[in-house]
DNA sequence: AATTGACCAATATGGTTTTTTAGTCATTTT
DNA sequence: AAAATGACTAAAAAACCATATTGGTCAATT
């Protein structure tokens, strides 16, 4: 089999259960049945192979959203159908959690710099697609960036923040009608 | 003078320059020019000490917030106007700036317990005015909890979390704009 | 040509000593 | 007598250092 993705599947399991620290590159050739060697022969280094499995996840992300959205259907009905769909793959993915959780409480560096990264990506498809909705006329023409990182941040706070200060999460159906009663509401025209 | 007062001064220039952890009882004793053993007559210990702090400040954003707000003005009024105050507030208090620092790259326990406490007071606050304006009518019936829950963390996201990952800060004038054009807007009926 | 694991430098860990600090209390000051 | 003080102590933190671990390399092997 693909010695390449062995590896990648490897590390992707140990990054999702340990973390990017607790992770040794002995442990994912074990893992992985190779040579320590051959890993570096596909990957430079240790960041390099994280960043490409977490690059791997926001395209999973992506390609589910590309699924989802469908021209025929309005902004506000994609966006609660993509909402859903993140929110769904919060619990099912266990690195990104496992990242937030790592970059929280030891402050690994590499960790922090790929989570900025992510966020930006993130941030980035969103004010894609609320650009396309204003010139379509579909929503009101508002400063497209902010309400980005507006949305990017409020499912941060609801789907990750609201259970550590309360102790009990926030179920997807609250989640979702509270976007629908505020922000998304506010961008139709 | 008094000497409580001067104790609670040097305290809070001390814990709003260094933070929590750094502050010493015995520098916060030279500093107010008393002996150390004066600070414990009046105050059980260090975490006490900085509670009443704390609490200080939050009275006065309570405060300030009281003088701003009319029964004569609109819901939305009200709410743009205690925005800016709030904004202006985080440039001149250092102190809670400071505590946010601290807590984000040492975690001292007791900076993060403060914090939640100062997370739930404000929330606490923001509800109990938007539960005040469905009574009257003058928004819309909406989980007000949750809506707290959002105004709170995109106050924080746009005030504080913006420049870790932009390199300048938001405007006051661009951040108040996002508020009326998003969360606010859809809060009138 | 591809793979490997012993090897190395660099970093992390853990245990120990030293220093610092929160909090006390006998003594001094008012 | 009441209030204030700072030397003192126990506990926590920092500095130190010896040891172990780990990312990355490369000569030997397949």
């Amino acid at each position: 089999m693909d010695r390449r993705q062995e590896i990648l599947e490897a590390a992707t399991k140990s990054f999702s259960l340990f973390g990017y620290k607790a992770t040794t590159m002995d442990q994912v050739a074990k893992l992985a049945n190779v040579g320590k060697g051959t890993i570096y022969t596909f990957f430079a280094n240790k960041e390099e192979l994280f960043h490409e499995i977490v690059f791997t996840m926001i395209n999973e992300m992506k390609v589910e959203k590309d699924a989802i959205i469908s021209e025929q259907f309005s902004f506000q009905e994609n966006a609660h159908l993509v909402l859903m769909k993140m929110l769904e793959f919060r619990e099912r993915h266990a690195l990104l959690a496992k990242l937030i959780a790592e970059e929280k409480d030891m402050q690994t560096p590499i960790v922090q710099a790929v989570l900025v990264k992510v966020e930006q990506e993130i941030v980035h498809y969103i004010a894609e697609h609320i650009e396309r909705a204003i010139a379509k006329g579909e929503i009101r023409l508002v400063d497209v960036e902010l309400v980005a990182y507006l949305l990017f941040k409020a499912y941060m706070a609801f789907a990750v923040d609201w259970q550590v200060t309360h102790e009990h999460a926030l179920s997807e159906e609250k989640i979702v009608d509270v976007f629908r009663d505020t922000i998304f509401r506010s961008l139709i025209k």
